[in-house]
DNA sequence: TTTTCATAATCGCTTAAACGAATATAAGTA
DNA sequence: TACTTATATTCGTTTAAGCGATTATGAAAA
């Protein structure tokens, strides 16, 4: 399949359209996107395993965590349209990026 | 379901993104749609429901045709970056644009 | 080395949606 | 009124993908 069709059916998903906001502040591990999002550690992966598979993320290893960030390139940059024109124009959205910031204060003090 | 993931479902098929590109150009009938592309009617209706329903296109009848259009409000304009930024540099869309132009030029001489 | 923790993969189930083929509808024409 | 034409709908089948629950993997810590 194509890219930006791979992309585009990556885009049509709730969750993965709310994992990708976070991103779009900072790479984050599976964890993280967990609390953020308040969903199961498996439903968590899997998103983002498919959004790794259509390109729109990279994941980085260390330790036992898995670090997932943006990976858009020039070829899908109107996912940049989407998500500060469209997507962070919505409640949700911007509910789940108190939510990280909320949890990333809780998440300094107990752990790294 | 929200009207952004609604659109974002109807993007994710080829089929629709093909038919949303020849429609960027102007409001066509199905039976544009079915001759450019080279697709059943039945396939070109199913899909131009699905547009409508997301509320991507609006339709119009005359006579014993229905004729599609763009309806695409600025709660999701960054579609129009999709579209030109994106879709226009793949060859397929490109292709589906020259078929259209050659039809449109039969169909005059043919019928109206 | 056992245990714990973070993440991924698998299983069984359910639903959405794509398809071709066939049929229905509704308007125009003979 | 028949007949044709344009479009929509239905049927039966197939495939993709979502979910929770569970199990597997692999690194860290005890």
């Amino acid at each position: 399949m194509g890219k930006l069709l791979d992309a585009l059916k990556a885009l049509s998903d709730e969750t993965r359209l709310r994992i990708l906001n976070l991103l779009y502040e900072k790479e984050l591990c599976v964890c993280d996107i967990m609390e953020t999002l308040q969903i199961s550690q498996a439903k968590a992966s899997r998103h983002l395993i498919y959004l790794k598979n259509a390109e729109l993320l990279k994941d980085r290893k260390h330790a036992q965590w898995v670090y997932y960030s943006l990976a858009i390139d020039e070829r899908i940059k109107f996912i940049d349209s989407l998500v500060y024109d469209n997507l962070r124009g919505l409640e949700l959205y911007q509910n789940d990026l108190q939510n990280l910031k909320d949890w990333l204060k809780r998440k300094t003090i107990k752990c790294d």
